[in-house]
DNA sequence: TCTAATTTGTGCGTATGTATG
DNA sequence: GCATACATACGCACAAATTAG
């Protein structure tokens, strides 16, 4: 395989598929400064073209400084320094205030010559499908969260592997593939453990669970939790039969059962912190400060947008667990 | 028999059987991704039919995203999934927590064969700019954030004006195109009108206002009501040197400012609500709660949304302010 | 030094196909 | 239905620089 490359039937014009090749050649350091090209007759004939074909690339390339012509003898690499928009494809879940720092990090971590593009799925295989097939082939990088789709792996086995990043959760059958993940079994037993003395004063924790979209981890986290340390507990899909009570401890999910709670803990007239306790999983801005301060067993997600860019600009395919932090304030 | 199907004597009007065509060929499965289409000329002459017949049919395929044009090589299967039957094009400004309430509220509107596709701009112009241009022609509707991008007008210009919808932000070079928009000067001017009784007990009310991207019409809402109330301000453009001192009444637009205001006026241990007040902008969950709740202005984003999606659906080519609230609350 | 082969550079014509009005 | 513009691709002719025999 020479270092120009050209396919008759895709959708690209031959005289770009040149160029593209150029490109590639240089980014990959088969091409280096200095280096002869192929001659435009030479390419002509190897894939029968016209060569004014072969002129349009090498005239483009020429103008874009990367290629020097010396009359009578052919065309140099004049310089490796390529500008080439890079395209990411983004896929996630949702949308919800925990993307913002994500996405923001992830983001501020590229230059200008780098295009992000961001889908969604909405936990829905077919839309899941869908972004992934009519994407193929149209970027640099994949970056994806399965979320908890059983059928994720063989949607995203047609993507070429080397390419894929999965990000925030990944399983068993993903682990071919790269990625920044939380381990979030682990995450909440260990945090849970850590907050173990700030239990004691408690004699039931109370799991809300409101999604069967949460990745399934957190319960066998929480499950294992209870397990080991003997405490009382109660699961409970929603918050609007709850009325809290003194001693409980809620272990909660998201942002608007939080509030919710904290309505209702207001009514019963309980103080947060002593009465009742509240621990929320993933950290937020309000956490800081709602009720003197909320307890939580949170990834960072600053951190996990950051080390996904690292993942992709030095192409290292590697698994990595998310750092876990353990948030201790005013609600325990 | 190829892959394009024309029978001259039945109801159904040519340019939908060349749809159909491509529509079952993709069921079939003769029809890949990636596939080159026969050209418009081979149809029109293999059918005796008009050019435009030709083209009213691939430009339909071509919004719905199945089919990609290549300039000078012909038309491409972009996307099997011949579900979609329109696709809407949504620019956003940036990604945060308002836009949540927006975007789920407009998706919801609409069935599982329209696809919604988000874009972001981050307030810089060749974004803007480069998303708009690259997606001319391949969309039914061009929902867009304007922001307070000065060129927004002229690049929005380049697209089909029964097609574009403006979103939270409209000016007045802007006003040829429909939108569902804030009036952030009445809003914030209003609104302070609305507060001023409460306003009576502190001497002194303080704009923050950290962010040129803003819209303008918040600052000039806001120097409109202290001129008419004859109230004492001052703006500051962040918090970092602000020490908050009793009697003094704060303005304020994003989240972030507002957690740093509360923890420095805990820092000089005042009390919210009768030594120092809390104005914020936009409504969200977390004012909800902290402090006891924080007074707002704020515009409906659920509401945004929905008489979005609506106007799109009996295509309403009207301009509309969205409602706005002013929800009090302790901090006043 | 001459010559033939190779290569870039330039100009013009033609065909096909998309894009727009 | 028609006209026009623009992009891609191919073919041919000729000029000028370089290199090898």
């Amino acid at each position: 395989m020479g270092i120009i490359n050209i396919d008759e039937n895709i959708s690209i014009p031959k005289y770009r598929q040149i160029i593209q090749s150029v490109e590639n050649g240089l980014q990959e350091g088969h091409l280096k400064k200095g280096d002869k090209l192929p001659s435009v007759n030479s390419i002509k004939n190897r894939f029968s073209l016209s060569r004014d074909t072969v002129f349009t690339a090498f005239g483009e390339l020429k103008q874009r400084g990367i290629v020097e012509a010396v009359s009578g003898k052919g065309y140099y690499i004049k310089s490796e320094d390529i500008r080439v928009v890079k395209k990411i494809f983004l896929l996630f879940d949702e949308l919800n205030t925990f993307k913002e720092d994500l996405y923001n990090s992830f983001l501020n971590a590229f230059d200008s010559n780098v295009q992000v593009d961001i889908y969604f799925h909405h936990f829905n295989k077919s839309v899941f499908e869908k972004h992934i097939n009519d994407n193929i082939g149209d970027y640099n990088y994949y970056v994806i969260m399965p979320a908890n789709l059983k059928e994720a792996t063989t949607i995203i086995r047609s993507l070429p592997k080397d390419k894929v990043f999965l990000l925030d959760q990944t399983n068993d059958s993903l682990l071919e593939f790269a990625s920044v993940h939380q381990n979030f079994e682990d995450n909440v037993f260990k945090g849970l453990n850590t907050l173990k003395p700030y239990l004691a004063k408690y004699d039931r924790l109370v799991f809300v669970n409101p999604k069967s979209i949460q990745p399934k981890g957190i319960n066998v986290g929480f499950r294992n939790f209870v397990k080991s340390s003997l405490l009382k507990s109660s699961e409970i899909l929603g918050l609007e039969p709850a009325v809290p009570k003194k001693g409980e401890v809620y272990f909660i999910l998201d942002d608007r059962s939080l509030i919710e709670l904290i309505k209702k803990i207001q009514n019963e007239n309980l103080i947060v912190g002593s009465e009742v306790g509240i621990i929320a999983y993933n950290d937020s801005l309000l956490k800081e400060i709602v009720e003197g301060g909320i307890t939580t067993i949170s990834t960072n997600f600053t951190l996990m947008g950051e080390r996904m860019a690292q993942m992709i600009l030095n192409e290292e395919m590697v698994q990595v667990e998310n750092p876990n932090e353990v948030i201790i304030r005013n609600s325990l």
